[in-house]
DNA sequence: GGCGTTGGCTAATCGCGTTAGCCTCTAGCT
DNA sequence: AGCTAGAGGCTAACGCGATTAGCCAACGCC
């Protein structure tokens, strides 16, 4: 565990690399070593396991992703601000398959070292409850509609990365039936259920 | 690859059960060996190998989901379908974690193995088809809410199923907000695209 | 009542993660 | 300039999981 100041930093960025172009899972120590001109075990001066190198991959990653996204929508509000928000993030998982792959990871609870991943996936949350502040939603509906725009998102990423939609073709298309329809039905949000009256903003300290 | 009658389908089944206790990729040819109170090696008088489980596993999960869904939304129509088959998706994710995540998997284009697979995810577009129908969405706009609904009860389930929602209280409450968000979007569908006149339904033989 | 097939087993190989222990280069101190 | 410590690379070796080779017992069938 050297405390060296560069040398994890690159590894890890060049792990992330490698991921996009072989697949999260597919990563391994020997080919990230064979990539970066060394012998295997000569990794573990800069990274503890396998496991820590995910884990670092999978922090840079959220970070990168959040920052695409933020940059985004920043300025922007409503539907305006929703459809720049969900244009990047499948733009950003397109782009960095592995990279979006490590993102998808949720952090253990009562794992320590998972810590600034809890961090990091709280922010885009954040951006999230941002991004739906013109839509009128108030108490827990803010929280459910940042969830029903988390998973929409996420699926459709996840399936179009996974080359799970048919020909390729018009999913150009799908992508704005899907943010459209989210963005009517959104707007037309039902109302809390009945016994279930909007209270404060729930925080989740664990994202989402 | 013995031509026996019963043994394959037993263990494809038996580790389609031990996947569902201790995830789908954490599944091993050992580990199931060990369940079935077999050595390892013999495990190879069944399966060719873990891919090969691997993708039965896969084509038995896909055909069980599709059962199930079909079951809740048979004599539905509308917004009941929908929701009908929303519930019986998710709840079938919920209770079999491991065959969910199997059937995630894509099924590689040109792979000759992959055909069964492509069949049997053809057969889940088909429902989703029929859960739409009352919806009068036409031409692609068919394939595309098909998309949406996928996409959208795909991430819930899948993060879910990784606990990647804070507390699991009211999840329910979310993914009722959910569908009523993707019902309400898609009764006021958005009308086809400007320049993307509505045409025949598309057909997509590899799924979705 | 032999005989082949089925299905299990042990032994061995290979790849990958990981550890141990060695060696070199270099920066900084004297 | 010369010494020293540590960063960072290397080889050797271990463990484990997948897979193959080759052997052997039970079982059905004629």
């Amino acid at each position: 565990m050297p405390r060296a100041g560069l040398a994890p930093a690159a590894v890890i960025e060049a792990g992330a690399a490698l991921a996009d172009e072989v697949g999260f899972d597919k990563l391994s120590m020997g080919l990230l070593a064979e990539r970066l001109g060394v012998r295997t075990p000569s990794l573990y001066k800069h990274v503890d396991s396998l496991e820590a190198l995910r884990r670092g991959i999978t922090v840079l990653a959220i970070r990168e992703f959040t920052d695409a996204v933020f940059r985004a929508a920043v300025g922007r509000s409503g539907p305006d601000a929703v459809r720049a928000f969900a244009e990047a993030h499948r733009r950003w998982a397109l782009e960095h398959p592995g990279r979006y792959e490590a993102t998808v990871r949720a952090p253990d609870p009562g794992d320590a070292e998972e810590e600034e991943h809890r961090q990091v996936s709280n922010d885009v949350m954040q951006i999230m409850y941002d991004v739906l502040a013109g839509f009128d939603l108030h108490g827990t509906d803010a929280v459910d509609a940042a969830r029903v725009l988390r998973s929409s998102l996420h699926g459709f990423a996840s399936i179009e990365a996974a080359g799970g939609f048919g020909l390729p073709r018009d999913v150009n298309r799908s992508f704005t039936f899907l943010v459209d329809t989210l963005i009517t039905g959104l707007q037309h949000a039902p109302a809390s259920a009945p016994g279930e009256p909007p209270a404060g903003r729930e925080y989740h300290p664990t994202g989402g």
